[in-house]
This record gives structure tokens, sequence and C-alpha cells, in this order.
DNA sequence: ATAGCGAGCGTTATATTGTAACGCAATAAC
DNA sequence: GTTATTGCGTTACAATATAACGCTCGCTAT
């Protein structure tokens, strides 16, 4: 049971749902100036709590914010992102195969992950036409 | 054959390559005050044709920069990178068999891919003690 | 009830990371 | 030798992120 999202909470995650991509901090922030939000902090402690609930993402790559699409994301293992180059497309896509192979050399090695990026830079089928 | 490195190229791959760890831009700029290295740009655009080169590595989680210790780095399909969050150390690996998934993943999406992010954030095994 | 705790808020200021744009110098290509 | 390309040094700035302060609210253990 997740506990209800605070007022500013609310506002980001509207606003990366509404999206039809990913957003940087700063563009969220100049969204929101109507509806309150005055400085960075306020954006970054938002984003904080939702990206710990799981119901966005940050791409690493990008230094951006998309919010989650896939329902039972958390019960996948991994996720990855397929990012295309030329239209800024992101597809989110779970890794059941290959977080096999990264449990393996996780294991093989000793290492004890807590968060996994795998993101694809590239050209998306629509892009290459 | 590639071609013999700049003044500034050397610079900053010796700083990279003599780090225990990944480095920020910024920690090379102060690191070559004292060889004449003056301004952000100069060390950006190293790292960048070093990136290029396939020489250093960029870890996007952390936005820093490592030296590439895998002598066939290139002959990889794609890189991963384990980072501990405890000692900081980072441990590339060749995912050779992580490759094929993402292919399949490619294949079935029509995604042409340049360029693949894997990042582990965790504890190592000398840390887990 | 109430005192304390934790989470979040609003704010100011600042730290960190990365680029644009200029003119010049060295090098490589023809 | 001229011409393209690449890199250099510099100034200025843009974009991303965090520190720190004091305040409010809701919870909960005494």
């Amino acid at each position: 049971m997740g506990k209800a999202l605070t007022k500013n909470q609310t506002l980001v995650l509207d606003t990366l749902s509404k999206a039809d991509g990913p957003l940087s901090a700063y563009s969220i922030l100049d969204d929101l100036r109507d509806e309150g939000m005055q400085a960075p902090p306020q954006v970054y402690r938002a984003l904080e709590k939702l990206l710990k609930t799981g119901l966005i993402h940050r791409l690493e790559s990008l230094n951006a914010y998309i919010a989650c699409r896939d329902p039972d994301c958390v019960s996948h293992p991994v996720t990855g992102f397929a990012i295309c180059e030329t239209c800024g497309d992101v597809s989110e896509f779970a890794g059941e195969k290959i977080s096999k192979q990264l449990k393996d050399w996780e294991d093989d090695n000793g290492f004890l992950v807590e968060k996994t990026t795998i993101e694809l830079r590239g050209i998306c089928r629509p892009c290459k036409g």
C-alpha cells in the first residue's frame, strides 16, 4: 500500500504522464510555474520520491525523466530503454532474458546489484523508414 | 592504425589511466592546471576524441570518465560496468551473452542501435565482506 | 494532550556539469 | 603552395543538481 502522493508529486507525475517523451527537471519546472512550482528543489524532491516508488524512470544518458508506462514494471527484474536519436521516442522494455545473463555475471563476481541501467541509443523503426 | 594523440588528449588519457577510479571532467581539469589546461572546453574536447576512439568510457550514471582497461574492448559487442557504491571501484565487463538478448530485441523491434549503456550500481564482493 | 519525529514544503544561494562561439595555429590533403 | 581539417586557447554562458535553513503538518509513543 503506497501512500498517497503530495500535491507537488502529483503535479510532476501528471506532467510526465502527459508528455509524449522524456522531460528534463527544468522543463518540468517551467511547465509548473503557474501551478506554484517556483524552484528546482521542489521538482527534484518530487522526482526523487517518484523514482523511489517506481512511478517514473530516470534516463541517465539524457539527464531526463519519463513516466513509467509498464503497468507491472516493478515485477520485472530489469527495465531497459531504447531511445531514438531522431524522433526522441523512448520505448521501455522488460529485460527478462537479459536479466538472467546479468545475474550470472553478478553471481560469478559476487556483486550485489541495487540498480541496473540499460539504455540503447539508436534509430527506431519508423525513423528508419 | 589510430592517429597519434595530441598533447591535451595525452594529458587527459594519462590522468584517467593513473586514476584508480572514474574522474569527473572538472577533476581532470584540476589535475591538469599545472600542465597548462585552463578551461573546460580543452578537457571536454579531449574527452570527446578519446571517447570516439574508444580509449575511454563515459559512465552515464556518474557523469564521469574512466580509462578503458580492456585491451580488446572494441571487439566486444557491448561493454558493461559494475560500479560499487561503497568503494567507488568500477569493473568493466564484456557482455557477450547479454549482447545476444539485446540483438534479439533490436531485431524484433526494428531498432538500429548505435550505442549501448549498461551500468550496474551495487556493492562489490570485497565491500560485502 | 503533548512532545517529539519524520516527511514534505518554500526559499535562497551555490555547486557541478557541459557548450557556444570566436579567432588563431598546426597539421594533413591535394 | 594553397586549402581543408583539426585542434587550441579563451570568454562567456547554459543546463543540471544540491546544500542549508526554518517552517508546517500528521503521526505516534509516552
